[in-house]
DNA sequence: GCGGGGCGATACTCTATCGGTATGAATCCA
DNA sequence: TGGATTCATACCGATAGAGTATCGCCCCGC
């Protein structure tokens, strides 16, 4: 059968026009390397060279050969360096799990950071819910997922990307629309536009927890699936919507976009999600850099759980 | 060193995902295949799969690899296949010598049926002078050289591609112009345009011992280089001039070609020359297209030699 | 909970073959 | 004609690829 080996050697003889200088550059003697040409001859069922007492030359079948088996050697050179490359993670791909809101600003900027650290690294999104990615997660169709108010899991790790203040968006014919910020018990009577119940814990118990510790149940005016939804209905006067503060990027007429007080602000994650066991070197080098990104931003503390 | 069985075990295993199975399809028993892969991580340096107690599956750098491994071996058995073919003269190339006036009708007809039956060898042709062809074989710059007349040499094989009649060009203000045939005889007091003595023996030694058969020397009243050239020059009132058949295919304005009556006509060659010791595979090819187109044609006999 | 089955890894042996040395055969040149 | 050069051949030792036997591990079912 041909080897690497015939096809370095074959190389390296049509260089040097001759087996002998041939041998001495691949640090072996004379007659093997005679054998090994022989035995490609045989194997290819072609002479590749003309033996003269002076040397060597190519066959038409040698220099057709020499061109294909520079690029083979080359091609193999280069699968071993990918090879070694994808092995430290620094090719392959990342499958990301997402949601909606995260990606208005806090996701966009994780990924942008990777790219840049990792540009051979080809990124793949997936929308999914929070449930979806947690099962996408263990059957390792994803990477990571990016999530809010994620419960914990015995194999499934959580690091926070971002804490995001919460902001109320009111109409702009609301009393309310002038102010600087407002605090949630002042919408004691205002319909809530929120989001629907897909998993939980989710965004609805979170802002209903907000509204009784201020002393009062919302009253839920309608249910929609997209934060940018919400703030449709907002304009269209559907009632009052609290969004995190990187929906605020989601630019709508009609609305205003309040900061919501309390001391300390109640503050919102979106988390990362990944497997325990999943130990693809991709996902360890996003890891790094999602912490890099942490100290850039100040990021502290665990997600909450509610 | 990685070699091909490497590559071959590994896409097998990949193949798989488990070392069992590709041990069978392999047709070895399993330890060496697990050696063998163990030692390609080994070189490479990267872990290539993941091993569970149901089998194997990729890792990142495991899947890249596949990749590029397919690639590879395709490609090996591709430069397998084209090599083979190459010895076998199907592919490569073909340098040709030729000259002007064979490439009007004759040359191309042959390399037209070359190229039809060995459409992957590339021809390359290279305009010359016979002496300059007979060196280029020499170097084997050249596999073959079209040309008339052609000496004998002892390293130099030589076939009549064709025979072709000889043609009296004459101004149409001629008094010859309106005549079927003419002979050469009648051209005793025509000022003649003939061919310079580049190589002897050439077409002005042919044209001179035609007429002194005919008892007069040619008065010459201009050399050129090319037959068009010619054929120009007669159109001018410059004289006369001889040319062969295919000349023909050059219509200039003001020419007359009469066909030069002889019993039996005196013929002209194109020969086929190339060199005894060029075992080229695509050479040997070549002379089988040749004698093809002479059996189709009808040409029999050797070349003239003055 | 224990034993059987399946999978990959390891240990050991055999042998094919790769590479080395010595030498031969053919050719060229002085 | 003899030395030098180049490729081919003969033979030998060592490496490593392939085989057999077995282990270790884990899952699964009784």
């Amino acid at each position: 059968m041909i080897e690497l080996r015939h096809l370095k050697y074959f190389v390296a003889v049509a260089k040097e026009l001759s087996i002998g200088r041939a041998a001495v550059a691949l640090n072996i003697s004379q007659p093997p390397l005679t054998r090994q040409i022989q035995q490609l001859e045989e194997d290819l069922g072609a002479v590749l060279f003309v033996r003269s007492v002076k040397g060597v030359e190519l066959t038409d079948a040698g220099r057709t050969l020499y061109e294909e088996a520079r690029n083979i050697l080359s091609l193999v050179d280069l699968a071993s360096e990918r090879t070694r490359r994808a092995a430290q993670g620094r090719i392959g791909r990342l499958d990301v799990g997402i949601f909606g809101s995260g990606m208005y600003d806090i996701i966009p900027r994780v990924l942008r950071k990777f790219r840049a650290a990792f540009p051979e690294v080809k990124i793949v999104l997936h929308p999914m819910t929070k449930d979806a990615q947690v099962e996408a997660l263990r059957q390792r169709r994803i990477n990571v997922g990016f999530n809010r108010l994620v419960p914990r899991y015995p194999d499934i790790a959580s690091r926070v990307v971002m804490w995001e203040r919460l902001y109320i968006v009111v109409p702009e014919s609301d009393p309310l629309a002038g102010r600087a910020e407002v605090s949630i018990a002042e919408l004691v009577d205002s319909p809530f536009v929120l989001f629907p119940k897909v998993a939980r814990p989710n965004f609805n118990d979170f802002v209903a927890s907000l509204c009784q510790r201020h002393g009062f149940v919302p009253h839920i005016a309608q249910e929609v699936g997209e934060a940018t939804t919400g703030v449709a209905l907002v304009a269209s006067g559907f009632g009052v919507c609290i969004v995190p503060e990187s929906v605020k990027y989601f630019r709508a007429d009609g609305v205003v976009y309040l900061p919501m007080t309390e001391s300390p602000p109640t503050m919102l994650d979106v988390t990362c999600l990944y497997c325990l066991e999943d130990n693809s070197p991709i996902l360890a080098e996003f890891l790094g850099v999602l912490e890099e990104f942490r100290r850039e931003n100040d990021v502290v503390g665990d997600p909450h759980v509610l």
